[in-house]
DNA sequence: CACTATATTTCGTGC
DNA sequence: GCACGAAGTATAGTG
């Protein structure tokens, strides 16, 4: 990984255009030919960047842009678009240059395969009596989360979100429909579950008959007493 | 901006948990206290981070920490959220410290706002004796991209994407549905736009009686001479 | 390899 | 400030 303090302007022509006005930010070259450009602000995102697989072409300035102060042209061409990044470096303040090696990745918990198996195990959070059919029930359009049966006997499909929006309604509505065709499982009733549900996705659920459920994901995991294998 | 190459470890503990194992990696230390620790491949996005704002206390190991070979122990806490990342570095090999000052910040050129200006400004390449009512009109369930009127008279509403898919033919559905429901717009027909439709999008958008029209960008772009002020 | 659904999404914009 | 939609979305899982 190679990072450099530079005074520069960039510009990016691909997908759309974009351009950075000069100022003094951090280049980071990664090994696979990857570049970020970062500003001493914002959040995670670079300022601008190229994704891998990539290659850097460091040119000397032609005669015009020596005369506009650029001490060096940057490009960085993606290997598998014909997106191009244009760094014009003014000044450089730091360069250094380090090995890191292949890091061993990141180990994630509480996603939402997590609250599914959550919801699964407490599936009483719909309601008394109900009982679990079978998580990833799979249709000919894809895979309901959570298929239960209530205290009646009616089969009810339960589509789960960390945080549901429209998309997540209209998929469910889309399964709702299928699975109501199968007059071993008709009627189904459906209920849209997460941690955290839109005004919006609430207001189209109702209009079509869908339940809401909100889902306290800390309580529900303090519940479980398989929370704490994992570290 | 603070730049350390370290050998360390990760634990991530707020709207999820995550740990990292030991490996050498970049910490970057933004001035707004957030941190963001790469490695030398992947993507923009970092392996794990801290968004802003956020708050840095460095304290020197333990016993038992000291034992397992920890030389300092960093807590960055989120100042909104109790989001908390703790770095563990066990090895520094770098340290270097910048003062990079205020970006001016990206100017973006050929997003789905310049494309709805265009069409808006050229709104006969949806057909012949075409007028604008308005852009953004503001229903219920969200804005739509533009609404005109036919030579005939009648109302068109258009849902305007960069590449178009499936998800912008339903959102359109939504929004037609619900301008039909509007005697004084009724009968409304619905215009699919986008630089890219995929074929899947285009039988749906048929299907359902909505035309599709593609757009070239760069075309309309060549119209509009404010094209050439950005840069 | 393509499609699909998720994301500690982030980022801008309108109300 | 909140909610909603776009993003050069990126990324991981599955058929």
């Amino acid at each position: 990984m190679r990072l450099v303090i530079a005074r520069c302007s960039v510009d990016y022509i691909g997908r759309l255009r974009a351009h950075l006005p000069l100022a003094v930010r951090l280049l980071m070259v990664k090994a696979d030919g990857s570049v970020l450009i970062h500003s001493d602000g914002g959040s995670y995102k670079p300022l601008n960047w190229m994704s891998p697989p990539a290659t850097l072409r460091v040119a000397e300035p032609g005669e015009d842009d020596a005369e506009a102060g650029i001490i060096e042209t940057w490009t960085v061409q993606s290997a598998k678009t014909d997106d191009k990044l244009v760094i014009s470096i003014h000044e450089r303040f730091s360069e250094t240059s380090h090995d890191l090696g292949v890091d061993p990745g990141l180990i994630k918990d509480g996603v939402e395969a997590d609250l599914q198996r959550l919801l699964a195990e407490q599936i009483t959070k719909l309601g008394e009596g109900y009982t679990l059919i079978r998580r990833e029930y799979m249709t000919a359009i894809g895979p309901v989360d959570i298929l239960a049966r209530d205290a009646a006997g009616a089969t009810v499909a339960v589509e789960l979100k960390r945080r549901g929006d429209i998309d997540g309604v209209e998929q469910l509505t889309r399964y709702l429909e299928l699975l109501n065709r199968d007059p071993l499982l008709a009627p189904v009733k459906g209920v849209f579950a997460a941690q955290q549900i839109k005004p919006q996705a609430r207001v189209l659920a109702h209009d079509r008959g869908i339940e809401c459920l909100t889902l306290d994901y800390d309580a529900m995991r303090g519940v479980d007493d398989s929370a704490s294998r994992l570290f």
